[in-house]
DNA sequence: GGCATATGAATGAATG
DNA sequence: CATTCATTCATATGCC
């Protein structure tokens, strides 16, 4: 679910690869999995240079600036962070449901009395995180990828653009 | 009829009160209900304190997680701006008294009895965004108008950026 | 059964 | 780094 409708190959992007006129930037399938597994590899705010660098890379699949690669990291990783922050709490339902008797008069205008902040502290362990079907976590099945020349491109259209290697962990060290 | 919707009175949801299993969260109509209350009560962006105090009150009447009601404030703001927005540009002036009835809303905020914030809240009431719609958000960044699909106009971010020092140990492999 | 609408979810782009 | 806004994707549901 993180990558987008990863059930599917093709997200519609309507203009990802096409490169048809857009007025934000619609990251390709390909930039997306680069980005997504140097981040996963620990990279979280890349200096100017690497934004440059990834940007440069990352070219070669579609139109990209180096701020779009900007924004994904900071996005990324506060989005990252902010799911974390609210995922846990999520299973206190069991301190919470208890002090519930607020009843739910159907009648019209009603009972907003209802105390809709307990008060107390919501005590919990941050370990709540493998909860039924809970989803908002993503992460998970870490592998490292080494990139190699166009993987699942098809080099010939874009023969002329001559990308260096691709591995970017050895661009960076 | 944007509230109110069509056909109301009890929505189907089969999977809201009945606890079938899918893939979307449900709200049930009390659910809805609650949320619907706090926005007009004036709550338009619930802090994660407030997000995570509503969602886990809310899981009373069903399964419910912290995303959820996050999502829900911002859908519901958006969509009604944007719904205000397009009553504006659809009758330029010449249905303003109509208009007027639409936006009652905002200033109007109707703080009825409902004490949804006892005390461990802190400061939620300055959150009620701007009443009238005085100035819109034109500008107000120098960047913004100097695009011109340029590929190197990425100074905007590095302003609060310190020089790569050189030896980034990335911390990844 | 498609089409329309409503709405949950996601994310790019900012701004403070 | 957090918070917010705008836009879009995805799906549920109702209507014909």
């Amino acid at each position: 679910m993180d990558e987008g409708m990863s059930g599917f190959g093709l997200k519609p992007s309507r203009c990802a690869g096409g490169g048809a006129k857009c007025g934000r930037w619609n990251p390709t399938n390909e930039q997306v999995k680069v980005l997504t597994d140097l981040f996963r590899s620990g990279l979280r705010t890349p200096s100017t240079d690497q934004i440059q660098k990834i940007s440069s890379q990352l070219s070669f699949y579609g139109k990209i600036e180096s701020k779009n690669v900007f924004y994904w990291f900071q996005n990324h990783k506060a989005r990252e962070r902010q799911k974390r922050r609210r995922v846990y709490v999520e299973n206190d339902h069991l301190n919470v449901a208890k002090q519930h008797l607020v009843e739910v008069s159907e009648s019209g205008r009603v009972i907003e009395t209802l105390q809709l902040f307990p008060v107390n502290s919501l005590a919990f362990s941050d370990q709540t995180e493998k909860a039924s079907g809970d989803e908002w976590k993503e992460n998970a099945s870490p592998y490292t990828t080494v990139y190699t020349c166009g993987t699942e491109m098809d080099n010939h259209y874009y023969h002329h653009h001559r990308l260096p290697s691709l591995d970017l962990r050895l661009s960076f060290m």
